[in-house]
DNA sequence: GACCTGACGCCCC
DNA sequence: AGGGGCGCCAGGT
């Protein structure tokens, strides 16, 4: 359904993947958390992991993307080493109201953001 | 052009 | 219940 939507949408436009992975990013609501997988899944391109390649480079595409709110399916700060500093993003997330307790996300379940939210 | 790797996640043992 | 393995797709070497 929605998956297939966004199939078409993606082989139509089909830009670099990362610009999918930075749309949805940056439609997290400040003080919420999506995951890899959650992402992956709305785009239903496939993986995960193509999620966290994405992020990886869409720093040189625009460092304002909020990649911080993105973490793993554990509620794990599992990019962290890759920002400016390792501590930055946990910074970013506590300053928008987010409880990181050992680079993990507190009330993971509840603080969890899906795409779907959005309504399609 | 083939092989390896990656900010992950699920299935199987 | 915990650990290991495989799949995913694109880019770099």
């Amino acid at each position: 359904m929605a998956e297939k939507k966004w199939k078409e949408k993606k082989e139509a436009a089909s830009p670099h993947y990362f610009d999918l992975v930075y749309d949805i990013t940056c439609l997290v609501p400040e003080g919420r958390v999506t995951t890899y997988g959650a992402i992956a899944d709305y785009l239903a391109l496939g993986s995960a992991r193509m999620v966290g390649w994405a992020l990886n480079h869409c720093h040189s595409q625009d460092t304002t993307i909020p990649a911080h709110r993105v973490v793993n399916r554990k509620g794990e700060l599992s990019g962290r080493m890759h920002f400016a500093t390792p501590s930055l993003m946990q910074e970013r997330l506590e300053k928008e109201g987010v409880e990181i307790r050992n680079d993990i996300v507190c009330d993971f379940p509840t603080l969890f953001w899906h795409p779907r939210e959005l309504g399609y």
